[in-house]
DNA sequence: TATTGTTATACTCTATAACTATA
DNA sequence: TATAGTTATAGAGTATAACAATA
């Protein structure tokens, strides 16, 4: 299945934007202001000052993995990982390769697998990872200091049922390929 | 300037993440939805289909570049367009050599800077813009059909003051260095 | 001398392909 | 023969550096 080939949003030789009465108006706003937030924090470098704030040299992709670890609470394997971060196997094993050099998690045998082995912080990378995450989530916290707290529910609520619809409704569109 | 060195979350060895008296605990959830939505926008390859949708062969920067100047509704320069984008020259420069070969848009003189040409989009790729642009929101209609009024109304005003908020604090984190 | 834009190159993040070891 | 992981390579998107033309 494909998008729809869809009719020109207004009479042909129509420049502007979707009209006031357009049933989609408030939508077109959302679309560019998550592109623009996604910029924006790739561009401000959050998380690499977050994570010199913590005392750490690592890229984005390594926080991550670092952070589901702390997350999971458990160790996991290299697969349970990539499922997590929603990436493919080859990316979290060179993440994990760095983050090992660095001593922030090691590896343990799986003792029902031998192919397999799990991933945990040492106790190095989980005090790193608890920097890390109050570091981001102080900047982020300040930066929505003077919003209401009913916005800021509001805001997660209604994100989180966004992502979900979202994510869902473009794997039934991968299902139907 | 940098983020906070900021103390660890929790008593030195806790391992989980904030507790729920924690009061950022909200914000926790909204940094990886935004993170969740944009790499599914991007592995959805919602631009693409979009694009293709619209009779066109077009990455996402490039569509990018022609919904600017519909939205413009006036012809631009090339810096114009990197500023209103948020992006470096030399990327506008390449995707403007695409489109202009594709006879999406075309290059006039700038009256009054014989350095500049100013940008706009043909007859076609005006109407290519228009077809994209409703497939787009189209199918983001459609995921959120079920939605109250009231909430798609409240996460575009959230969302706005969400990208105004964070990219005004990382400019003047920017201009503190 | 400052500014607009172009060309060439490099960097970040993630994916695919080919392979090894174990199940 | 299927699965977990690794190594090597490729691709998309954007940035930086060096340069040209005009202001």
């Amino acid at each position: 299945m494909t998008l729809e080939p869809a009719e020109p949003a207004g009479p042909s030789g129509s420049a502007g934007p979707s009209e006031p009465d357009d049933p989609h108006s408030d939508l077109l706003a959302v679309l560019p202001r998550l592109t623009q937030l996604s910029a924006a924090f790739t561009k401000g470098r959050l998380t690499e000052r977050a994570a010199e704030a913590a005392g750490l040299a690592l890229d984005r992709p390594a926080m991550g993995v670092l952070v589901t670890l702390r997350t999971a609470d458990q160790p996991l394997r290299i697969g349970e990982i990539a499922d997590r971060m929603q990436v493919v196997g080859p990316h979290v094993t060179r993440q994990v390769q760095a983050l090992e050099k660095r001593g922030l998690v090691r590896r343990v045998a799986d003792p029902h697998d031998r192919r397999a082995s799990l991933i945990e912080p040492t106790a190095a990378g989980m005090e790193a990872a608890n920097r890390y995450v109050t570091s981001l989530l102080g900047w982020f916290a300040e930066a929505l200091a003077d919003w209401p707290r009913q916005d800021r529910e509001d805001l997660t609520r209604l994100l989180n049922r966004l992502a979900d619809d979202v994510t869902a409704r473009l794997a039934r569109f991968d299902a139907e390929e």
